[in-house]
DNA sequence: ACCCAGGTGGCCC
DNA sequence: GGGCCACATGGG
């Protein structure tokens, strides 16, 4: 018995094209973006890294030595400026020990005690900085499959079921989890637009409306 | 005047 | 484990 994630993630890069996730110049811009975008659009995320960058502040050099007033002023359109300040600040300090880290586990680990990296944050640094096979789940990912499903998924309940199904490939857990932001931000908010949704005909979600 | 964005941590039970 | 709250900008 499976769920066909992966057919529905066909679907969605037939529908949407290839996403070319994550957007970034340089690699450390993946880890400051990470930190971010936590509950702030992708929009001013890219304003606030344009800011540290003419400001000089969009390496791991500078950043670790830059003040904390700094840093705030070049994010300071990014929601949570104050506590991402300090926390960016903090997690460039570690950057270099958690590199040397040979395990993917240890390297997880200790990310995820980094003040600011919670379990969807620490995904997404071992899959688009990392390039480790963890998959990212986030609040979209949760709500589309359980409308689809029409079931609830504890997050880490999810991620196994979608990391058993689907090949394991690298482009394919990146491009599978900026399909499903796509699908979330376009269709699949608190309150839905499922008419035009690309999924309307497998998720039911439009006329019953239970989740 | 709402509501929410590619969440996290702290505190409570 | 789950539920609620603070964090605290900008765009719709």
């Amino acid at each position: 018995m499976s769920y066909g994630f992966y057919s529905i993630y066909k679907k969605l890069r037939k529908h949407f094209g290839f996403q070319n996730w994550w957007p970034a110049k340089t690699k450390f811009e993946i880890v400051v973006g990470a930190i971010l975008t936590q509950q702030t659009s992708w929009k001013n995320v890219e304003k606030a890294i344009e800011n540290l960058r003419k400001s000089g502040l969009l390496n791991e050099n500078k950043l670790r030595k830059a003040s904390i007033k700094e840093i705030e002023k070049a994010i300071k359109n990014v929601n949570f400026y104050k506590t991402k300040a300090k926390r960016l600040k903090e997690i460039v300090k570690n950057l270099n020990r958690i590199r040397k880290e040979k395990e993917e586990r240890r390297i997880k680990e200790s990310l995820l005690k980094l003040d600011g990296i919670g379990y969807e944050t620490a995904e997404a640094l071992m899959l688009y900085y990392f390039g480790f096979l963890d998959f990212v789940i986030d609040a979209y990912t949760i709500r589309i499959f359980e409308r689809i499903f029409e079931r609830k998924f504890k997050r880490n309940e999810l991620k196994k079921l979608i990391e058993e199904e689907i090949p394991k490939d690298l482009e394919l857990y990146k491009d599978f989890h900026a399909q499903l932001v796509e699908l979330g931000k376009r269709y699949c908010k608190k309150e839905p637009k499922c008419e035009e949704c690309p999924l309307r005909k497998i998720c039911k979600f439009g006329k019953n409306k239970t989740l």
